[in-house]
DNA sequence: CACTGTGAATTGGTTCACAGCC
DNA sequence: GGCTGTGAACCAATTCACAGTG
């Protein structure tokens, strides 16, 4: 366990952990005892008190005139977000968007697992996409119980609200949403929103107003 | 043009208008004439109040008692966004990422035409890829100027660094980053981060701490 | 001396309350 | 009555200033 938590944690600051979290990584690549909250910061794009504030409402995980300790430090860190175990994911939508993620190398190594494929599609259903078969969106909640699934990837182009609903109904409560429409949900439920579009349609206001120079807190948006 | 814009624009408020953008839209198509700040809201999850806050730093662009005139409404966000045109983009990073968004359907339509693909690995130099020929990356500078490229897309996995350096020389000062690894850059670029493993970091520290009951906010992040 | 940890000050963003208009 | 626009009040997050420590 780490320290102690110190009260409520704000959400941005928990959405700042795993960036630190590289910091420290690349750390301990090159081999270095102890990290600076510049360095971290550097990292994330974030001032060097930002850094400490922050890590500071877990306990203090540093050392004055030392840094903090790459190994201690990246355990705790890994702790605080619960990456110490590996999480299995259910992949919701096996057409195109669906099938390249469902390839995509870098989530194993990060613990994230693809457990399961699900889609209405009677056409696409027990096709199999890189050793997984894609099975009915109606076995979803049986598979939910039967295979702990924990994180729904959400990547159907429509229906995207009725497809949240099932999601929820299941009993999965964190959800990785690329469908480029907002979807309502109960508020215990956890979303992120991955949505290229969005992020481009944002960039083209400062490429049309290049007078505000103010990109640099923009770009942690 | 639109109204007037008052003073300074948070770059949060310009990160919402796409999302106001969407919910215009849903409602033309829905014929309504007028769209009310309850129904953008409900799209990009924000009360109400926050809509018209952020949308009085244009002017007044409702009418009391209605709404906000959906065809208006549509037509003065574009502007302000700068979407009434489309915009050249360059896609950095011919692997298999860069060719999952180069094959991507969905930009074309929102305006941004993919016009040019560059690699620095030699083999990939001069394939071609959805209709685009791959070039190295040191023929970027020379593109930008002949073909008016304004946005980057980088998909390299590794020497991100390098490449984001490379970009801003060549002159384009507006960046759409999937590389998992922060880039530092002059803080009159723009950039935007599209990044899973990170908001999967994120989402699991609530999955891991069902006691916070705040993921409404978190789902903005 | 270099660095962390933290209360205090500041800034920035959101929400409220209500005036104004259709 | 329904809905916008907006100053004022509130709340949250960032930054500052500096005390404390290896």
């Amino acid at each position: 366990m780490y320290p102690k938590e110190t009260g409520r944690v704000p959400n941005i600051v928990i959405a700042r952990l795993p960036l630190y979290l590289r910091g420290v990584r690349q750390a301990l690549e090159a081999a270095a005892e102890c990290v600076t909250s510049t360095h971290l910061g550097e990292q994330a794009s974030v001032p060097d008190t930002q850094v400490r504030k922050d890590l500071s409402h877990f306990g203090k995980l540093g050392q004055q005139g030392r840094g903090y300790p790459c190994v201690q430090l990246e355990s705790t860190l890994r702790t605080i977000l619960g990456l110490d175990r590996t999480w299995n994911v259910a992949v919701v939508g096996a057409g195109r968007l669906g099938r390249a993620i469902i390839s995509y190398p870098d989530f194993t190594p990060e613990g994230f697992v693809i457990k399961a494929v699900f889609d209405s599609d009677r056409r696409r259903v027990n096709t199999v996409i890189h050793g997984i078969p894609v099975r009915p969106l109606s076995a979803l909640p049986a598979a939910v119980r039967d295979s702990g699934l924990s994180i729904a990837i959400v990547t159907v182009p429509e229906r995207v609200q009725d497809v949240v609903d099932t999601i929820v109904a299941s009993g999965i409560t964190a959800i990785l949403n690329y469908a480029p429409v907002t979807a309502q949900a109960p508020s215990d439920i956890a979303i992120r929103r991955i949505d290229p579009i969005l992020a481009l349609q944002s960039l083209t206001y400062f490429l049309s107003h290049p007078s505000c120079d103010d990109r640099r807190r923009a770009n942690a948006v």
